[in-house]
DNA sequence: AAGCCGGGGAA
DNA sequence: TTCCCAGGCTT
């Protein structure tokens, strides 16, 4: 039941489902027309004939009891490879490592790995699950990786500061946590970005992104999207004349950082500089900080990344 | 590798 | 609306 559809979806049909197949003997008797009925509404009905028929092998080939052994079960119909080895491993306690649609995106943002969730990376994904799977606790295991990847590394929103292995993921270090697995069908837009790092007596100059919209009220650095035919320096000084009406001088490069988000990617350009005119418009959405003070502000992650460049190069 | 199979929950 | 879900089977 639990094959591409939600635990939630699946609740009601389970409980009652036991109650009318108690066991795998009631199941094997019952006609098609019953066990699809129990079925309706949940979708997949392909499912059910395969438990249907599974259950009938079951019985008749094997006395009625599951089997334990891979390749056996394999066999039985509607048992794949996740099925097979969450039985084996569940049931039997054997060494099986499941990947599922959790296990597999948990792993693909632990190593990194760029694309869409397919079984194609499975493979790689089984060879690492290999050095780190618990042979004294499989099902323990497989149902935490499951419960890691459905309540805390979840599809969307991903909730990276609860997370256990943190430490040891590498999409949650390069900020590609929303991109890894890539969604399935809209393409990601690229987007090359420039900002100024513009210093004044040992500050720097941050300002507050719009109330409304993307990044609201988080504070940045200004600049912004570069324009075609537009090369890098060319949108820092236009940014900047549109933004603070003031030009820059002493442009130098600084560093260039990535971050992804949910429909697109942005790479920063980020340059020192400093200000020609000085009678720009302050205001109450724009400070001079000091790069000890600034870690106060909110900022969004690529600015934390320039932040800690900063920070480091000290 | 890609298409197909369903219905619902969440944002 | 869009995206995805404790996948498996066929082409």
């Amino acid at each position: 039941m639990l094959q591409q559809t939600t635990v939630p979806a699946v609740i009601p049909y389970y409980e009652r489902w036991l109650k009318v197949f108690p066991d795998i003997g009631s199941l094997s008797r019952a006609s098609l027309r019953k066990v699809l009925r129990e079925w309706q509404g949940l979708g997949y009905y392909q499912r059910a004939r395969n438990l249907h028929k599974a259950a009938k092998t079951i019985v008749r080939e094997y006395g009625g009891r599951i089997p334990d052994d891979e390749c056996t079960l394999g066999s039985l119909p509607g048992f794949g490879p996740y099925t097979t080895a969450a039985v084996l491993s569940l049931v039997y306690g054997k060494p099986q490592p499941v990947i599922d649609a959790n296990v597999r995106r948990v792993l693909m943002r632990v190593l990194g790995l760029r694309g869409t969730a397919e079984a194609r990376v499975d493979k790689t994904l089984r060879a690492f699950l290999e050095t780190v799977f618990s042979k004294d606790s499989p099902g323990d295991f497989n149902q935490a990786m499951m419960e890691l990847g459905a309540l805390v590394c979840r599809s969307r929103n991903p909730q990276c500061l609860a997370c256990p292995v943190r430490e040891f993921c590498r999409a949650a270090r390069e900020g590609t946590q929303e991109i890894i697995p890539r969604p399935r069908t809209l393409g990601l837009e690229k987007i090359e970005a420039v900002v100024a790092v513009i210093e004044k007596d040992g500050r720097i100059l941050i300002q507050k992104r719009p109330s409304r919209g993307l990044l609201a009220d988080l504070w940045e650095f200004p600049g912004g999207k570069v324009e075609r035919g537009e090369s890098l320096v060319q949108a820092l000084r236009r940014e900047v004349r549109e933004e603070l009406g003031a030009e820059v001088e002493d442009v130098r490069r600084l560093t260039t950082v990535h971050h992804a988000y949910t429909r697109f990617q942005v790479t920063l350009r980020a340059y020192a500089c400093k200000l020609r005119d000085e009678d720009f418009k302050t205001g109450p959405r724009r400070r001079w900080v000091t790069l000890n003070s600034i870690r106060r502000y909110p900022l969004p992650s690529g600015s934390v990344k320039i932040v800690d460049f900063l920070a480091a190069r000290r």
